[in-house]
RNA sequence: UGACCCAUGGUGUAAUGGUAACACUACUGAUUUUGGUUCAGUCAUUCAAGGUUCGAAUCCUUGUGGGUCAACCA
């Protein structure tokens, strides 16, 4: 039965070409996450990675990672390093040692010989000024090069000269020769390599050329095996150039298959590593983990945890259709994970004191359970006093009667204490309310058992003993852009949301705070999720807000 | 005036010729010592026109709309 239910599970229709493809005798799935190291990973990689990733379980397969590096002017070390902590975090184990399209530099060569040989491919002399006016248009066909008769002796001693280091940066390059007339841009005399004097970050100063994209990509993923080489919707105009190529080279059964499907844009945000490399080089965040930035570092600082994201992944599914995914499935996924998971606290963001007139003594200790969705998660100790912080917009002189909090005259409940009434207030000569005067009812201490603990109020409060509160800074996060589809623009800084970070330096929270390590993650009660910064030290705790919760009141 | 791809509620994704469904969002209500959670419910969907068929979201044709392609980027 159980087996059926599996069964009825609906496919992506990617896994449908593979289960299709096994049922007719294929026998292996190998698939490769292949990023360029020159940016870091953001929430779009994450979907490609879940999908590579979870093609290859799923079908007990295998994934490789591989980093694209043909092009040393833009990659560097850094990237590499951050990309591999990213995957690793989000929980994936590629296929042994990661792989580096570098590392097929010999053979790609050899490749590129070999094509000249056959009179496929020749060295043309011009500037990428007088290449790209041949190249004609999307509706018109290019013209062929004059160089693009050469003899293969001659072809292949330029090539060689070129490998030598004879020639300076884009004096000299390698094309195929396919047809300048194809309907398909990509096949008209792409070029194979080119010239270019910079160390690489893995093979040094070895190489002065290297190769481009689409002659490295389905021969990288030949030499290692790829069944299914699945790339985003832009790669779909390359296909025909990746199958010419791996036609030049293959001579077994074995062919890996390239499978384009649509990439991932987030509404209120920009994916493209270029403008996300522009807001970290500006300034406009504080670099790439700024917890702002939908990259998987920043998401990681905000308090994203890997779970959640690859529920999104699985939610959104996979497809060729252009999509924008509204961003509050992202903040559902993570709410939905951390409400499980998150310790709840105490903490008052913008505190007012209060003052409970008639309480005797002067502390006591109330016990709070730390998690009501987490029947192991126990319970703790706070302390309680006679003067405690309640959030400011928890008290209003006058309420509408909706206001199921403090007001003068109403009885709310303190979260595991007693229940108080608003009596008085004390205002400074600004007229802002600097103390709140309460009674309490002494006999309905939560959990006491007697008549007036079980007695219902319209609201609870959190709150924070004002001699016990350690006082904390809180980075409250909100969307970067204010508009839904910024890429859409040129301009699109222009729709940066000048709110989209607000420091407060002033909150107070329950002592249990300082039990916390960078990066744990806490409900702050009625508040929302926040996760202890990097940036904490003994003396300063900075919580980051990862979301708010769901506000069901929404004035 | 080219090639390739795409079109299902507000947003995504299913339905693989046989009752258009699931999630998110929004909104109701119940429960609640978090205006959270949970639970129950409501609104809302096949781009158009022809054709094939007993039967079409699905297949065909033609439109329409959108995307991609003219880096010595990936």
């Amino acid at each position: 039965m159980s087996d059926n239910l599996q069964e009825k599970e609906s496919l992506n229709f990617i896994e449908s070409i593979i289960d299709k493809e096994i049922k007719e005798g294929k026998t292996n799935v190998y698939t490769r996450f292949p990023p360029e190291p020159n940016g870091y990973l953001h929430i779009g990689h994450a979907k490609s990675i879940c999908l590579n990733f979870g093609l290859a379980k799923r079908f007990n397969g295998k994934c490789n990672l591989r980093f694209d590096d043909t092009n040393p002017v833009k990659e560097e070390v850094e990237y590499v390093d951050s990309i591999k902590e990213d995957v690793k975090w989000l929980g994936f184990e590629w296929e042994g040692e990661e792989r580096y399209a570098s590392d097929y530099f010999d053979q790609l060569y050899d490749w590129a010989e070999k094509l000249i040989m056959e009179g496929k491919a020749y060295v043309d002399d011009q500037s990428s000024e007088e290449i790209a006016s041949q190249k004609g248009t999307p509706t018109k066909p290019g013209q062929e090069s004059p160089y693009r008769n050469r003899t293969v002796d001659e072809n292949i001693d330029l090539f060689r000269r070129m490998k030598a280091g004879e020639f300076k940066d884009g004096e000299k390059i390698l094309r195929a020769k396919i047809d300048m007339a194809s309907p398909n841009m990509h096949m008209r005399d792409p070029i194979m390599y080119r010239i270019i004097h910079k160390e690489h970050h893995r093979t040094g100063n070895k190489w002065c050329i290297y190769p481009m994209y689409d002659f490295t990509h389905g021969q990288s993923d030949y030499i290692e095996g790829i069944t299914h080489s699945v790339c985003t919707l832009e790669f779909e105009n390359h296909r025909p150039l990746y199958d010419w190529y791996l036609n030049q080279i293959i001579d077994t059964e074995y062919r890996p298959r390239q499978i384009e499907f649509a990439r991932l844009n987030l509404s209120y945000t920009v994916m493209s590593k270029r403008k996300l490399l522009e807001l970290v080089k500006e300034k406009y965040v504080s670099g790439w983990d700024d917890p702002r930035m939908p990259t998987i570092s920043g998401m990681r600082r905000r308090g994203y945890t890997p779970e959640s994201i690859r529920n999104f992944a699985e939610k959104i599914g996979v497809a060729k259709r252009e999509n924008v995914i509204d961003v509050s499935l992202l903040e559902f996924c993570v709410r939905e994970d951390l409400n499980k998971r998150a310790d709840r606290l105490m903490a008052v963001l913008d505190p007012v004191k209060l003052i409970i007139d008639n309480y005797e003594g002067v502390e006591e200790i109330v016990s709070v359970e730390n998690n009501p969705e987490d029947s192991e998660s126990g319970f703790r100790d706070i302390p309680f006093s006679k003067e405690i912080f309640i959030e400011r917009d928890d008290f209003m002189e006058d309420a509408p009667r909706k206001f199921f909090r403090l007001s003068i005259g109403k009885e709310v409940r303190l979260k595991g204490a007693y229940i108080v009434k608003a009596e008085s207030v004390v205002k400074d000569s600004d007229g802002n309310i600097t103390e709140i005067h309460c009674t309490y009812d002494k006999e309905s201490k939560s959990g006491s058992g007697t008549e007036a603990s079980e007695r219902k109020v319209k609201g609870t409060l959190h709150w924070v003993s004002a001699r016990h509160a350690v006082a904390v800074k809180v980075r409250q996060y909100d969307r970067l852009f204010n508009n839904d589809d910024p890429a859409a623009f040129d301009d699109y800084k222009t729709y940066l949301n000048p709110d989209s970070l607000k420091v407060l330096d002033n909150c107070m929270a329950e002592p249990a705070i300082n039990l916390l390590k960078p990066l744990d993650t806490v409900q702050f009660q009625r508040q929302g999720y926040f996760c202890m910064d990097k940036d904490s030290t003994k003396g300063e705790i900075i919580m980051n807000r990862t979301v708010t919760l769901k506000d069901g009141w929404a004035k």
